[in-house]
DNA sequence: TCCGGCAAAAGATCAGATTTATTTCGGAAT
DNA sequence: ATTCCGAAATAAATCTGATCTTTTGCCGGA
């Protein structure tokens, strides 16, 4: 399973938000045949995507250029994915978090109304695992059901668009738990909050259920800032390369 | 300025939307080139994109299967352009819409907190134009005051993905002018809403941006609601095949 | 019935020809 | 002598047709 100009993509995709290859800089396709040592396609396909996400302009007796980041498809996954494995990510995490706290209220409200009874059943399902994990202090398994929590709800949203967002919802908890921007055990009232959405979900109520979700985040920025304060007084957080 | 592969792209990114190529059915490079009538790597690169989109699966011996709506990457701006050209525009500014009612209050309020004096300055002049044109009756040039203010309210937040999204709010505010789901004339209730956005921004007051953001939002969905049912009532709003 | 190898189909890759936009150089007019 | 215009040179993207590789379906034998 090669995908030769996949892997290209992901190189130039890489050195571009890692910023050696600043906005403003040029290259050609026929660097990249030889410094990668691919043939002409390889490198085509590679720059296409890559043009497509707004991240290179490309054109004759010119080359490459690297586009400055307000051109950016920043909603695509693979660019999300590499700022947060770059020194970007404190940056790309904060950004997700408000854009989060815009999107997954008016989800939760939007559930309450359009949910199916089997959505309700899952999410009911999500918070029994979450507060099952989260008791027994199970970082990855808690981890997981929060995931598969989110997930559910904006599914049940009925907006596609909000359902896209999954992803982004998932990297989030996960950069969180794993770059330890979380109490060692989930705290209760956290819990707490999410079998409140469920159970506003179930009942219809949208006000209650964006209210609880509305409260669900503003816990988590809390806790975020809580935890970046911290860090700073102890010198670093340790994500600097 | 040919760019072979980008008719292609769209061609076969509109089949896509438009449903005559559903959700499973495959169809080959070789079908691509002799349809269209373009070599290997034209049809190879505009396959790349829409795989990269979501649109397609690729797999040797089998070809290029469409992938169910669940997989596409939704807020791609071709993607919602052709959403938009199609039948179906009224699903995808209904989507855009509820998206907005979640993100764009939290980019008021981080604006009010966040932006420099001049992008205050072209936020009140955005109003102004507003205010002017609304009076005037002038549809046009109310809706380009229009986009600018969001626009810059949305740059203002600081957030580069809320920024981002400024091109789907110009998508919904224009389709909702030129598909005539707007009054003749600019409520002056909603166009008071804008000012005392840009007040509350200007005076750092974030609680207050927000809540007329929210009420800005909720009014333009009353509007559009209002004019579905009577659309409805009059016998269909004459968007669909 | 099950296993292994063969062959075809289709995507992936390659090397090379073509097109186009920029730059530069030469000549003429000022 | 300088500036302006146009044509030729050139660099780089764009496109083409052929070749390679992998996957899968089929067939024959155990």
């Amino acid at each position: 399973m090669a995908a030769l100009h996949d892997d290209v993509l992901d190189a130039l995709g890489r050195r571009i938000v890692g910023g050696e290859l600043a906005a403003g800089a040029v290259l050609t396709l026929d660097d990249i045949d030889t410094e990668y040592d691919v043939s002409r396609s390889v490198s085509r396909e590679a720059v296409r995507v890559l043009a497509s996400m707004g991240m290179v302009a490309s054109r004759r007796r010119v080359g490459l250029t690297v586009q400055p980041r307000t051109r950016w498809q920043v909603f695509d996954p693979r660019l999300i994915r590499w700022r947060l494995d770059s020194e970007d990510r404190a940056a790309q995490l904060r950004s997700l978090g408000e854009l989060r706290s815009g999107f997954e209220p008016v989800a939760a409200g939007l559930a309450a109304v359009r949910a199916t009874p089997e959505q309700c059943g899952a999410l009911t399902a999500a918070v029994g695992d979450m507060v099952v994990h989260g008791r027994a202090g199970d970082l990855e398994a808690f981890l997981a059901a929060d995931i598969a929590f989110h997930r559910v709800l904006l599914e049940a949203s009925g907006n596609e668009m909000l359902a896209a967002l999954d992803g982004v919802v998932a990297e989030v908890l996960a950069g969180r738990t794993h770059h330890h921007l979380m109490p060692t055990r989930p705290k209760g009232e956290a819990i707490d909050l999410h079998v409140e959405v469920a159970r506003a979900v179930r009942a219809g109520d949208a006000v209650a259920a964006r209210a609880a979700m509305e409260s669900i985040i503003a816990e988590a920025t809390d806790a975020v800032v809580a935890d970046a304060t911290t860090s700073t007084i102890l010198g670093g957080d340790g994500e600097h390369a």
